[in-house]
Parts: structure tokens; C-alpha cells; sequence
DNA sequence: GTACGGCCACATTTAAATGGGTTCGGA
DNA sequence: CTCCGAACCCATTTAAATGTGGCCGTA
């Protein structure tokens, strides 16, 4: 088998655990007037590891420590292949299709470096979809399924690195199929780009400054007498 | 009346208002087993207009738009007095007081820019305290209150902007009085210290990409070398 | 030597540039889909600056930042004479041929504002001109020329500003000289004319809204009328 | 001659937690 | 004097939307 049709059995594996969780459970009781990212991640973890205690394919699934915020994964769990553990971390992303569009943050690059550093590669995203009822929310399709899985490594090069630290790609850019290696070296060069641009922009602001500095000074002076006669 | 006296006369009539709304709501039907804060925002965003239709003090409430993601205002009024109206907007903070602490973003720098340009001044924030329940969510006090109100301008000196160009404070930092003047040339300091900051992080980790790059092609060499041969 | 005949000079020593750059790169492994111009001027920036590295006449030549969509020049140089170095901006735009027609926006009038009251003038557009092909694209010759090239300065007057605030002009209007104060006057009424347009447009929408309510007040009378006697 | 539409890569903005590094005081 | 802990000052990280401006083309 080459790396490139494991990666595809595994993302093929995960997908029917996912598919399955969602067929099974379409609405759930948690309210989305604004987005619900946070509490619906914290619903699939655990259905991630209740779904995965049984399967020949997954070892070991986790999901999150309850109430985390900085986790670096959703879930993760260990693809079994002849004997061979390989470590998978997942990243939830849930969408409001009833949204005009979405570029969700995808996670800092510095955790990236680290997974790869570590000896281990497998970043999946599963991407699901979903709108508020009178009383929750239900999954949804999109393009005719519950759910989209891709890895990291093969995401669309029109992903970049924003200002937050956080890669960052449209939630309909096609992945694309690249090799490790050129994955490292592509990821590098969004990072390099990135911190180029920043420089621009803050050099940018600080010229800015005085200026705009000035002007405020004056907007306010005028309506703090205003204020203060009108108080009086 | 002086603009301080005028000033804390507005946050004395905001927070009688919030008060009855947390008091006469204790509980809501919002799960909260991750952070809750855009939900909550909601429904607050909601009571305050309701309640203050027939307040001699507050015209004009309105909310939000509902599902808008980037609105520079969770609510906005109008405060009058001796038929002077005054311009107050609004921005909710919720917190978990189950969390160790919390750093939360206070809003961009720049509607504070916008808004003052336009001769207005009065931002408030309106702190909320909350705790999961079994079936939502239910409104706590923190140090005696439910509510905790101050403006932007009189915020701690240790607020910063940070690199998402958001302003950012501790939840616990005592507001500071200073005049309308002295706030914006402390803002203006901070934006300058700020992308100062921002210049050196992206100057390092330029610094620093090569050898990243270098290690981790080194790295996967080794890890997925490893993996093809196992899946031979 | 006058300012015109500087001027001249400028662009013939650009063109120069622009014009060895494509003859010794006629093809690119670019697909032509929407995106071809920005990729195009991509590529152009970074050979731009390449070429430019050992010219007599241009120094400190620089691409825009990867990937950053919104500067104001896709490449900035030094015009070098006698010692006197001018700033040059450069726009690049590509044009597929085989289309009907082509109006490109060429830029915010904003940024000429600036680049004016920083003491400088020069911006210059350079047209180059592709076709598909099967692996990518060609550049091919327009008016047996791989290049044209004019300063923003001596536009066609037909140029407009237009609703999105970008200047506009055709692909096909020749340039005509003129003066540096000319052409500030110039700039100057196309964007009071615009404005004017648009407060037109706006007067001719708001009028037909009371002529739309009155229909709509008159449609629904019938049918509400109808509707109400028919359930009674 | 002019508006306008689609595309799209990026920043920005919104929701609020944790965590790292430095500094300072006390044991 | 030195280590340790607490405090403090920040960035970072997590949840996913919208908005801007440049890209050219058509109408
Ligand atoms: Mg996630
Ligand atoms: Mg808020
Ligand atoms: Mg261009």
C-alpha cells in the first residue's frame, strides 16, 4: 500500500464513524441563535470515542478534556493497520449553512510543528454542517453529506496563516493531493508570507499614528464642550 | 453636573437595568458545557431593549442584528438628560466563573476610533457571571453582584491591543478614572507598543524559519520512511 | 531635460524591462481562470525585481508581499538620474485577448492621493496581454507589442471613478500627455463627478420607493379585501 | 462611457479561556 | 544569596463568521 491510499483508507474509516454519529443523532437539544462550534465539538468527542470503542480500525480514541480551550485536538485516536499505530488528531468544524460563507480559523501552525516533530503527520478535519431549530439545532447535508474529511497535509493552497497565529482556509476550497514533504515546505512558505505582511501592516499603523492621534483629540474636544455645556 | 458625575450617573441607570433582567431570569435554557458568551449575548441583547422601552433615562435601545457575527455593538441606547442624548454602546461579557481566569477580548481599537470621530465616547461593559446546570445555564454573582459595568475610557491601565487587533483586559482589573483626553492618548500608546510587539514577533520568526524547515524535513524523513515500509 | 522627456524616458527604460522579461518567458504553467491576473502579476513582481537587480536605472525594486491582495503597487522601484532618485509604482495588468472587451478598475483614487501628498507621482501601468494554452498560458502580442505602458498621469480622460471607489478606464484608450497639475485637477472633478452620479442614482432609487409603496399599499388593498370577503 | 457582477485571497471581527516569561518579594 | 511563589503583562489559542479591495470581464 502506498502513503497515499492509507491516507485515504483512514479518512475513509473515519468517515463512516462520522456519518453513522450524525445518521443516528440528526438533532440535538443545544441552542444556536449565534454559532455553536464550541458545544458541538464537545458532543462529537464524546460520540468520537463511544463510536470507536468497538472498531478494528481505531485504538485508543480521546476526546478533549472537558472545558479545555487550548487543546490542540478535538479528538485523536490511532489508525490500526497491520500492527502499525498511526496517530490521528481531528478537528471538528461545524458550520451554520444557513451562513453566506465561512473561513474558519484551522488551528496555530505551532501545534503543527510539533505533531510533525514528534514523528507523526495525520491532522484530519471534519467539517460538519448544521441549523438552529425552535428548539436546537439538526445536522444538515451539504453537497449531499453530513460530513467533509480532509487532511491537513492536503488542504487547498489557498490556505494562509492569518494575524491570530491561526491557519486559516475557505470552507469550500477543494483539497489537493501533495506529498509530506511539500506539504512542510508549503506550510513554511504561507508561515514566511504571513510575517512578511505583518510587518507591512504594523509599519503601515504606526506611521498612521499621530495622525490619526490628532484627529481624535479634536473630534473630542469638540464633543466633550458640547456634552459639557449641554450637562451643565 | 461635571462629565464624571454625568458619567456615573449613566452606568448607575444601566445597571439598575441589568440587574432586574439577571434577577427576574436567573436561569436560562442555553447550554453551557463550553463557553456560552454569543448566547448570552443574545438573549441580554434582547431583555435590555425590552426593558428599557419605557425608561425615562434610555432611548432608542436597540440590539444587535440577529446572527450578525461582526456587529461594533451588542446593544446601543441613548441616554438622556435634560433632553441631551447621549450615545452608549454596549458590549456584553459572560463569564464562567468555574474558569481559573479570563483575558477577554474587549473589542478592535478601531470602532473605538470610529466612534469617537463621530463624537460619541461611551462604551460600556457589561460583565455577567454564569455557571453551567444541568439543563442550561443559570446567572451567579461575583463579589456580591450580578453585574459588573464600567466604560472603555476609564478601563485598567494594563489593557493592551493584541495581535488578533483586538484591546484585551483582565477580568478582574479596577477601572481607573481618567478624562476623555488622557483615554486617548493612553489608546493611542497602546496601539503603538502593540504592533511595535507584533514587528519583533514576525522579525524572529523569520529569524527562525530555516531551521524550522530544516527540522522538520528531517523529522517526517525519519516518520514516514517508517510508516511505508510498515505498510508494505 | 523637461519633465516630459523624463517621463518618456521612464517608461522606455521600463518597458525595456517588461518587454525581455516575456520574450524570454512566452509561456507559463498558469491555468487561465479567474484568478490568471493575480497570479500573473505574481509572477511579474518577482522577475520585475530580478531583471531589475543589475539596471542602471532602477534601484531598490520590490515585489508586493506574497499574497498580500490589497497593495497599493504590485511592484515599487527607483528611477536613478544624475543622482536624483524618483519612486516608481507599478500596476501590472494581463488581459486574455481572446475576450470581447475589458474595463479593468486600476486602482483606489485614495492611494494616488497619498502617494501625491508623500511628494511623489509616478504610477505606472503596464499591460501585458496572455491567451490559454494547454498546459497554461502565453503571453502574446497586442498591436505587435508584448507591453504598453503609461503613467497613471497621462490616462485617457475617459478614465471614471467608479461605485466601488476604484478609477476605471478601458483597455484600448490611448493616453494623452499632461501636465502634473493638469492631471490633479483632472483626478479631482472625475471623482466630484462620480459622487455626483451616485447622489443621482440614490435620488432616482428614493423616488421610486414612494412610487413602489403606493403600488404595493394599492396591490395588497385588492388582495387583502378579496381575501378577507372570501373567508368570511 | 459607465455601472456592475463574479471571483477570491486575504484581514478583520466577533465569543473568552489558558499559559509562558519576567520580575519582585519573602523564606 | 537563591530558590520559590505570586503577581503581572502579555501572547496565544480556541469557536467561525463578514467585509474589503484588487482581479478583470460583461452588459
Ligand atoms: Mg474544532
Ligand atoms: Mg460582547
Ligand atoms: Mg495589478
Amino acid at each position: 500500500m502506498t502513503i497515499k491510499e492509507f491516507e485515504e483508507l483512514v479518512l475513509e474509516k473515519l468517515k463512516i464513524v462520522v456519518d453513522q454519529i450524525i445518521t443516528e443523532n440528526l438533532e440535538l437539544p443545544i441552542s444556536a441563535k449565534s454559532r455553536a462550534g464550541a458545544e458541538i465539538s464537545d458532543w462529537l468527542e464524546e460520540k468520537f470515542v463511544e463510536y470507536t470503542i468497538d472498531n478494528d480500525f481505531f485504538e485508543g480514541s480521546e476526546g478533549a478534556p472537558k472545558g479545555s480551550t487550548k487543546n490542540p485536538w478535538d479528538a485523536r485516536t490511532e489508525f490500526v493497520l497491520d500492527g502499525h499505530k498511526e496517530e490521528i488528531w481531528i478537528d471538528f468544524k461545524a458550520f451554520k449553512i444557513t451562513s453566506a460563507d465561512s473561513n474558519p480559523d484551522i488551528g496555530t501552525p505551532n501545534k503543527i510543528i510539533k505533531l510533525i516533530n514528534e514523528g507523526n503527520f495525520y491532522h484530519a478535519f471534519i467539517h460538519v454542517f448544521y441549523e438552529a431549530t425552535d428548539n436546537g439545532l439538526k445536522f444538515v447535508k451539504l453537497n449531499d453529506s453530513y460530513s467533509k474529511l480532509y487532511f491537513l497535509k492536503d488542504i487547498s493552497s489557498t490556505f494562509r496563516r492569518n494575524p491570530k497565529n491561526q491557519l486559516q482556509v475557505n470552507i469550500s476550497a477543494p483539497s489537493e493531493y501533495r506529498t509530506r514533504e511539500e506539504f512542510i515546505k508549503l506550510l513554511m512558505d504561507k508561515i514566511k508570507e504571513s510575517h512578511q505582511r505583518q510587518i507591512e501592516i504594523s509599519n503601515k499603523a504606526l506611521k498612521k499614528q499621530d495622525e490619526i492621534t490628532e484627529e481624535l483629540l479634536k473630534a473630542n474636544k469638540k464633543s466633550e464642550d458640547d456634552l459639557t455645556k449641554k450637562i451643565q
